[in-house]
DNA sequence: GTAAAAAATTGATCCATGTCAAATTTAAAC
DNA sequence: GTTTAAATTTGACATGGATCAATTTTTTAC
């Protein structure tokens, strides 16, 4: 386990989420009591830890402490399965949550790895629920919170289910992870992806060699561009027509 | 749309999920003041609607105004594709709750339908967010509930995420509903399904003939038993390999 | 820059699932 | 109970993705 260190400051936003996009958003923002103008938000969260690539936030099995919100950068989310191979059950782009589906069980069910340069907020969930004790605005915050994320994962979920297609997988994966993107890059029909092909088919549940070969057939027809890391849609139209089967 | 009406009184028990192990549990315990013995939950909550066959609980793209939770039976959550064609998102088990993906935008995305006899809990979101103002214990159980279904929704995920073969989403689909049967039923290797064969393929993403002749072959194979809507496990180990893949 | 290693692509073949058609079983209407 | 309709199962064939192998491209190490 690699412990990230501190980043650049708060107020640095250089190639991070806008802030007021993100999933932590609510749990946030400055909160004060009624007397003093001491921000308690402080003494929850830590903002803006770098993790460099295959960093480690948590581990499969490990004991709930922090969840995190992705500021820049991706991270997988990963399981072992009883074989050696590793699947990977999820992706998280910037403003998105990790970690807050542990809430219930006090325990990770998967481990959270960064995917290039990356960077995330850190809330201490004990110090954030004591905190809420005494300041019920935090509360409702954290429901906010946790409402958003609720809406994120029916949509997550919507995305993949019912579809086999190789095509239909692709298009779905394209057009969700640049949508999940757009809010960080302002670029609403392209993606810089740091992530192999065999992730990539990994997540879909395809053979590297059937992804390929559906990326190569979009190219051809002119649905996506290709360059290095970088994925541009053209045929953004024809893609939700193939992504809803 | 139908209405469904109020059936059996709160203490009834037959035949309905036992509350202790219900998602909505921790909104559904009697709240009261300090000073007084009034029970707020009572104001924003409806205990045991019946619904029959079809009825419907709320449409998609209509404004959220409650959400709920299944008391007994079953319930499809269905999205309309461009086509006429209705795809199944999801399906709701006693103890679940349906709608709560809606609290971000404020609009049901999906349309909630019931399937065969069966019942649920309905919360007021306007008048539990009122009480949650003056009662914050309220919005404490909130988060809980929130952070349970959390965990439930990432289960979900990962149990159909990069699967794609028929054996493989038929073995991991029984474990599923059998799994969140369990507590209801107080059997965890054999379910009572009056779902359509049609609807499950349609969930799954595969032909009414492959499910077909997947289920003929577990049958043949002697990994499951089907006695008309009775399917029952024999085989549970064999199974969790394929759903595991 | 070059060599070695890793990742990605392409081709050929096989098998699982889709498709279309028919038969059988189950449920519904009377 | 009988008739009719609907749902489910089974068969034959076509197709899309998996598998295995070889090649090309990209990345890493020095």
């Amino acid at each position: 386990m690699i412990v990230p260190s501190q980043c650049k400051s708060k107020n640095d936003k250089t190639n991070y989420v806008d802030c007021g996009d993100c999933s932590m958003n609510s749990v946030c923002q400055p909160v004060t009591t009624t007397n003093q103008s001491i921000d308690l938000s402080d003494s929850y969260l830590h903002r803006r830890i770098a993790a460099k690539n295959s960093d480690v936030l948590f581990t499969q099995s490990s004991p709930l402490t922090n969840i995190y919100a992705v500021s820049s950068g991706i991270f997988k989310l990963c399981q072992q399965s009883d074989g050696d191979e590793e699947n990977i059950i999820g992706l998280r782009f910037p403003g998105e949550l990790i970690g807050e589906d542990a809430l219930y069980l006090k325990t990770y069910n998967y481990t959270a790895v960064a995917i290039g340069e990356s960077s995330v907020c850190k809330v201490s969930v004990d110090q954030m629920s004591a905190c809420g004790k005494l300041v019920p605005v935090i509360q409702q915050n954290f429901i906010e919170l946790l409402s958003r994320q609720s809406h994120v994962r029916q949509r997550n979920f919507q995305a993949y289910i019912g579809k086999k297609s190789a095509d239909s997988l692709l298009a779905a994966f394209l057009l969700n992870i640049i949508e999940r993107n757009a809010d960080y890059t302002g670029c609403d029909d392209a993606i810089l992806l740091p992530l192999s092909r065999n992730d990539v088919a990994n997540f879909l549940g395809l053979r590297r060699e059937t992804l390929s070969r559906v990326f190569s057939k979009f190219q051809k027809e002119q649905l996506i561009q290709v360059d290095g890391k970088k994925i541009q849609l053209i045929e953004v139209d024809k893609l939700t027509k193939l992504a809803d089967f």
